[in-house]
DNA sequence: GTATATTGATGATGGATATCATATAATTTG
DNA sequence: CAAATTATATGATATCCATCATCAATATAC
């Protein structure tokens, strides 16, 4: 059956939206698209109208996800110790246990360095947004050093958080991200 | 047919090691029975002969690597500077480009959060091997601060090795690596 | 209001893959 | 050297999944 435009529309978001929390909760290949149409409200069939291919829904996903993960991170600027602040949200149980609606970054590049040109361009334009962001968070003499600090920091940050959620052991896994945290979270170099 | 029972030792030692291999190279959903197997010059079918299911064998190739690698780590100790000696050859280009033979903890992480029981039990111990080693090559004034340190470490490296192998571009993933090397190189707290 | 276009549903299709039953052949064992 | 054992090969089965052809229904265009 045909729906209006706006419905359309709607509905589109709703599967990228959909496809954003369930890649990060399972990864790229361990949902199928008939799963993401289904948490969408619609059948497998249409998804084709829409969307080129499943990898193509993918990039779309990825690119809505790190953008506004950008902003989020941006609006930080305003507050107090922003890096302090990111760096303590970022390395907390709550995002940890909630994959699905955290940082793509860390629930996906290990899967990203497989999957085709568009998803990875997309993943290192996210990257670069986030590295950028950091650099005014941080502190140093150069911006040439602000900018080694930032990327410490990231890479400490994702690391700290694939490392918490691969350990099954959730005392180990607390003491990774208590110590993520002291180590990337304060602003000094 | 049959072959001697060295003969099949050899052979199912071999279906571990490319086992280990593969899975680091394309991931634990990437690969399938089949092609470790053709890897190892066997056909599928013997498979289950040797092997209880895809998981045991994951969780076996896995603990193998792993278990190599924290031995490997272990010989640094009698070097000069163990700890700037090890992050500079784990944040290498040639280890980035070289992820079959590389740490299994970079590689597998992420998909490790979605295996069963005993891969993610054999991550666990893994990386707590790792966290011992790094805690005597680390300086720091007391134990707590040394094994604060040492997780804080692991956490950057293995935050930086994904990030680089995610990014699509050469420049900036050299970069993501030399400032890991630096920021976590140096043993001094 | 009728015709057309288009969204979404239903249901193939083809490929891949894990697992397993059975066959084959060669090694042990007695 | 014969019999029993067993490692590997062949091939089947069952499931899953991406993609697509076709159909039904209705919103938009004329």
């Amino acid at each position: 059956m045909k729906v209006s435009r706006e419905q359309a529309a709607e509905n589109r978001a709703r599967v990228v939206e959909v496809a954003g929390r369930l890649f990060r909760e399972k990864g790229f290949e361990g949902i199928a698209v008939a799963e993401i149409m289904k948490g969408a409200g619609l059948t497998h069939g249409g998804f084709y109208h829409q969307f080129g291919s499943k990898d193509e829904l993918a990039a779309e996903a990825c690119a809505q996800v790190l953008s506004e993960q950008a902003a989020g991170w941006r609006k930080l600027a305003a507050g107090d110790d922003p890096l302090g602040t990111l760096v303590n949200s970022y390395l907390s149980a709550r995002h940890r246990d909630g994959a699905g609606r955290g940082c793509a970054i860390a629930c996906l590049v290990a899967e990203a360095v497989r999957q085709p040109a568009p998803v990875r361009a997309t993943f290192t334009k996210g990257l670069r947004d986030f590295i950028e962001v950091l650099t005014t968070f941080v502190t140093g003499r150069s911006a040439a050093a602000r900018r080694e600090k930032a990327l410490a920091t990231m890479s400490g940050m994702v690391g700290a958080m694939v490392l918490a959620r691969a350990v099954n052991d959730p005392e180990f896994s607390a003491e990774i991200l208590r110590a993520g945290a002291k180590a990337f979270g304060s602003a000094a170099a």
